[in-house]
DNA sequence: GTAAACTGTTTACAGTCGTAATCGACGGAG
DNA sequence: CTCCGTCGATTACGACTGTAAACAGTTTAC
């Protein structure tokens, strides 16, 4: 299952603020996004249809609820997006990130401690 | 200008073997990926319309030519899956890299010596 | 109790994608 | 000189996307 650009900017809210109905979602997104009801409607529809979200009744409203995990998703575009630019090598692809991104010093330290136990571990 | 996934194959080609002829992709290309030789052509083709690639005649044939740097296509679906997946946090994704990919020793070393660097100018 | 407001459903439509067949031109084999 | 193979161009087509209008049912306000 694929979830598009503009779907992706849903189902993030729907993972962060559990069971959402439409009217929520419209709210929040269609400032930010520019996107008419209709649109945003279409969308959680869609995401229905292809199985990311679960709509029971609530009453007469809905209430969408995420299908899926979003680690899931989460680990299946990362998949996808090394496969796709960096021909599935991680390496590269974070040399890359760090290369081009600015890092809080607890980021920095962070990513560092999960390297050191990476290494204990690996070699 | 947007490359799609099927299109990054065929410009990585590009990219790594300079100018090259619509027969040199389709050889590559058809066995791995099991494309017929008009989906290729198709690809290239849409490619240069995109203005991705640059062809010029040789002969009778045409020689490609990436227009667009990869290091330009990298940055810009890295930001674009950053935005998309992460919110545009770098910190995150690179977390969740670290920990779903296996790195050598070497990359790890890398990595490493990548964050002192950051280290030093950031704080 | 009827009109307005809101909800979800259906329909729409142009653009991109993946995949590929067909076509017209040309160059090489016989 | 004519036929076949190759090359790029054109056309095809169904799926998915982004974007949204139209519609139908229900609730709420007057």
């Amino acid at each position: 299952m694929q979830i598009s650009d503009a779907e992706w900017t849903v189902m993030t809210l729907v993972w962060d603020f559990h069971p959402v109905d439409a009217r929520f979602v419209i709210d929040e997104l269609s400032g930010p996004h520019n996107w008419s009801a209709a649109t945003i409607k279409t969308m959680l529809h869609r995401l229905v249809k292809k199985g990311a979200l679960n709509h029971e009744a609530d009453g007469k409203r809905y209430l969408y609820r995420a299908k899926v995990r979003r680690g899931d998703c989460v680990r299946q575009a990362s998949r996808s997006f090394l496969d796709r630019v960096f021909g599935g090598q991680a390496a590269p692809a974070l040399l890359h990130l760090v290369k081009t991104s600015s890092l809080s010093a607890e980021e920095v330290a962070q990513l560092r401690a999960l390297l050191d136990a990476k290494d204990q571990r690996n070699d």
